[in-house]
DNA sequence: AACTCGGGGTG
DNA sequence: CACCCAGAGTT
């Protein structure tokens, strides 16, 4: 990890008018990179390799609002099944959405199915252009730079939550993040080397996420904390300027948990679109806006002697949520849409947390993995 | 431009 | 608990 030779020679090209920021910012990702499963080492990368934009593709698809520990395991399982896009074109989508379970944002592996399916058509190549990268689906204007950046060696300008937070410091932004982002963009255009400009792109992003934290950034091991405004006037932490949000709305409902009697429980897959698009759940009605304590069993989507069986509330980023849980014994056959299954193997299924929770509140331990003793 | 979409890590 | 995370698609 010592300082290699491309630094220097970065260095040297640096372009006129650069402050050398983006000099001192790869000199630094040499040293103190971190390493992750979707990268090669920069020392591999000056020998002339690059990185497989399979992998490249599938770990930005998958670190889309979503944090580097969480996408670890599942980077490391999906290019174990799938090692190539190829394969991952061949596949059934039900299987990729199973693999997907649990990381969030669904749509996200509805269109990775999708692009995969495309590119196999083209061979197996990705563009290797952020315009051409653009056009497929799941890949928008960040992730079309990063590809085209890190797997292509384009000076693409890659803006992610990262970048944002370290730019607006580096000059002191007062404008509110959503408005500021063009200005933004224009900052990173000019930092853009035309050597390694992927590894200046992870470089600000290691950054980010290392020393120029939202909270308690350690200003004191930046690389380019000469260069930052926001030292300067002493309060980093203040960037990025953002726009109050507004509350949360809470949504209620009820959720269905009928139990066979050997330990199986009725599910149903939601809509392909909307939320949880695809996934498997405990049936249950739409959302009710209002308060309405007499939240019956009318309102259940089959008959069956519902009882009242307790309530979860659950607060997601976006909403509150408060759920009336009814729970009845229910024989036979599955109605229509619906199926049994093994209230302990749930886990296993693409159920979301909180229908896992009304299980729990409906049938205590059912959900508990079975031992054997 | 404003909404919607999840689960998890962090201070 | 509040905030944020290698954003994208829809309206």
């Amino acid at each position: 990890m010592a300082p290699l030779d491309q630094t220097r020679k970065a260095s040297r090209q640096a372009a006129p008018g650069d402050t050398g920021i983006a000099s001192r910012l790869l000199a630094w990702y040499d040293a103190h990179h971190r390493d992750l499963p979707w990268r090669i080492t920069p020392g591999a990368f000056a020998g002339g390799a690059r990185a497989d934009p399979y992998r490249v593709w599938l770990s930005e698809v998958m670190l889309q609002q979503t944090t580097v520990e969480a996408v670890k395991a599942y980077f490391r399982n999906f290019v174990e099944k799938w090692p190539t896009v190829e394969a991952l074109a061949a596949a059934p989508a039900e299987d990729v959405m199973k693999a997907w379970a649990g990381l969030g944002y669904y749509s996200r592996a509805r269109n990775l199915k999708a692009c995969a399916d495309l590119v196999a058509l083209r061979g197996g190549h990705f563009p290797d252009t952020e315009a051409g990268l653009r056009e497929l689906p799941g890949i928008g204007a960040y992730t079309a730079a990063a590809i085209a950046a890190i797997a292509f060696d384009r000076p693409a300008a890659v803006v992610d939550g990262n970048v944002e937070r370290v730019m607006t410091r580096l000059h002191s932004i007062e404008t509110p993040l959503s408005e500021a982002k063009p200005e933004i963009r224009a900052l990173v255009e000019k930092l853009v080397p035309q050597t390694r400009p992927g590894d200046l792109a992870q470089a600000m992003m290691d950054l980010g996420a290392t020393i120029c934290t939202p909270k308690r950034p350690r200003c004191m091991l930046c690389p380019v904390r000469e260069d930052c405004s926001a030292v300067l006037t002493g309060d980093p932490e203040r960037f990025p300027v953002r726009v109050p949000k507004d509350d949360k709305p809470l949504r209620k409902g009820a959720a269905f948990v009928a139990e066979r009697g050997d330990g199986a429980i009725l599910l149903r897959k939601r809509p392909e679109k909307g939320l949880l698009g695809g996934m498997t759940e405990v049936p249950t009605t739409g959302w009710t806006a209002r308060i309405d304590g007499a939240t019956t069993a009318d309102a259940a989507p089959f008959s069956a002697d519902w009882r009242r069986a307790g309530q979860i509330g659950h607060v997601f980023t976006h909403f509150a949520l408060e759920l009336e849980i009814f729970h009845a014994p229910v024989k036979g056959e599955a109605p229509d849409g619906h199926f049994w299954s093994l209230a302990h193997e749930i886990s296993g299924e693409a159920l979301p947390t909180v229908m896992k929770k009304a299980i729990e509140a409906a049938i205590p331990g059912a959900t508990k993995k079975q031992r054997p003793h």
